[in-house]
DNA sequence: CTAGGGTTACTG
DNA sequence: CAGTAACCCTAG
């Protein structure tokens, strides 16, 4: 039986090779590897992910998460604020994950893709992104970009310019930069420093040695030993070694607990932004997926040891929806709800009637809410779920409390109406689920009904 | 999911 | 109490 550590530097190795896919899918299935796995190999594995996408090349929804998972796991091991190239690489490939529903528009689309992934993208993804620990991914051109792609949403002209635009190129780009800088940081690969260092002891050992293959193999145990005295179970020939990796700022003054949250940080904690969502068959990459090996879905590393037998964790796209809008999820802020099912837009059924307002809350939404900024777009707080027989039922079914529509949620629905036509009341709502955050889509149709009747 | 009829709450 | 806006119910 090989000892985890060392398949750990074998697969570091391999996967940082040009092997195919196929041939790191099947190391990563046959090693027996630590669990939890490094951080180091855990982020191997992210950049083996983003080179694979590149090759295809192919980005999406899954490109993003990868980038998010990079940078979530080097504020975990101490880095500062993520690398500029990172930050653009993310920037570039959201941007390319809206605007190829442009391009790739067919006649019976009348932009709702596009219209559905900036909502998914932009005003959930990013604006969670925004709000979370991760808005150092937040850099001034994905503030820009955001302000684009809303714009792109009212003006057919500035559209047309983002359909012209080689988004695919640029965001390709920024990735293969991203990679490099990524790959420059993290040094060789472990094997290779390992087999620097027994030939410089070779070379330095001078007589004495007969240079036989038991005596390598004697050398490379010793320093195997002395790697195993220092109790670092990676094996890493130095302190340094694996804080370069992950960007550790090795003058900054060490935390107390670093140290155990490297070793204690499982990745659970790691890959847990993907945990509880996408449960619905509506399910699709672009919305941020549960885990699953079948998937591919980066997060699916944290499975990697206990799942490998049944699934495979591919690095090559099989044929998920990918691009495909599907359901427009919207989850919170990830970081807040590590490990719990994370509440979307469609966790609330507006249309669901078995349920009462919670009228404390009402009163004062935010009192029992001290951040409201962590909070969800939708007020699915509010309700709470009515389980009673139906012949009692009517008598707790209470109507919510009527809310006069504001002036600006008048107007919003007046063009929203203009723009995509009437009847189209859930594309609407999801293209401003902030102005429409206390409204279901009746209450739109029913709205518009009442305006149209002053007419 | 939407349309359209029904119900309820509010206002003058 | 009538008119109206907001909300509910349900067939298709």
């Amino acid at each position: 039986m090989l000892d985890p550590r060392i398949t750990s530097w074998i697969l570091e190795f391999v996967l940082r090779q040009p092997a195919e896919d196929w041939m790191a899918n099947e190391l990563l299935f046959a090693l027996p590897l630590p669990s939890p796995l490094s951080p180091r190999l855990k982020k191997i594995l992210l950049l083996r992910r983003l080179s694979s996408d590149l090759s295809r090349p192919s980005l999406s929804a899954r490109t993003l998460l990868s980038l998010e998972l990079i940078e979530e796991l080097e504020r975990y091991a101490g880095a500062g604020a993520p690398s500029n190239s990172l930050a653009a690489a993310y920037a570039a490939v959201a941007v390319e994950c809206t605007t190829r529903f442009l391009r790739e528009r067919s006649d019976d689309d009348h932009g709702e893709d596009f219209f559905d992934a900036v909502n998914r993208i932009w005003n959930c993804r990013v604006a969670d992104l925004e709000r979370s620990e991760a808005a150092g991914l937040f850099s001034p051109a994905l503030r820009e970009a955001r302000r684009e792609m809303e714009e792109a949403i009212v003006n057919p002209v500035v559209r047309v310019g983002l359909t012209g635009r080689d988004t695919k190129k640029a965001a390709l780009d920024a990735v293969r930069v991203y990679l490099e800088e990524a790959e420059k940081e993290m040094g060789p690969p472990y094997l290779e420093h390992l087999a620097k260092a027994v030939c410089e002891e070779w070379m330095s050992s001078g007589t004495g040695r007969d240079g036989s293959v038991v005596e390598l193999y004697e050398m490379l145990r010793n320093l195997l030993a002395s790697q195993g005295e220092r109790g670092r179970y990676e094996g890493l020939p130095d302190d340094n070694y694996e804080d370069s990796v992950l960007g550790r700022d090795k003058d900054a003054p060490e935390q107390d607990n670093m140290e155990e949250n490297q070793n204690q940080m499982d990745l659970k904690l790691v890959f847990s932004v993907n945990e509880g969502a996408g449960k619905g068959p509506n399910n699709d990459d672009d919305a941020i997926a549960r885990p699953n090996l079948m998937n591919q879905d980066p997060s699916d590393l944290e499975h990697v040891e206990e799942n490998r037998e049944r699934a495979s964790l591919s690095f090559v796209d099989k044929g998920t929806k990918d691009g495909n809008p599907g359901t427009t999820t919207c989850v919170g802020d990830k970081r807040d709800c590590a490990g719990a099912p994370k509440p979307s837009l469609m966790d609330w059924n507006p249309t669901a009637r078995t349920f009462e307002w919670d009228e404390d809350s009402i009163e004062s939404p935010s009192e029992n809410s001290p951040d409201p900024s962590n909070k969800l777009h939708l007020p699915s707080a509010k309700r709470r779920e009515i389980s009673l027989p139906l012949e009692d039922n009517k008598t707790f079914v209470k109507r919510r409390r009527k809310k006069k529509w504001s002036s600006l949620e008048e107007e919003t629905l007046r063009k929203a109406v203009e723009r995509h036509g009437v009847g189209n009341w859930k594309f609407i709502k999801s293209c401003h689920p902030e102005i429409f955050k206390d409204r279901t889509e009746v209450d739109l149709k029913d709205k518009w009904r009442n305006m149209i009747r002053c007419i």
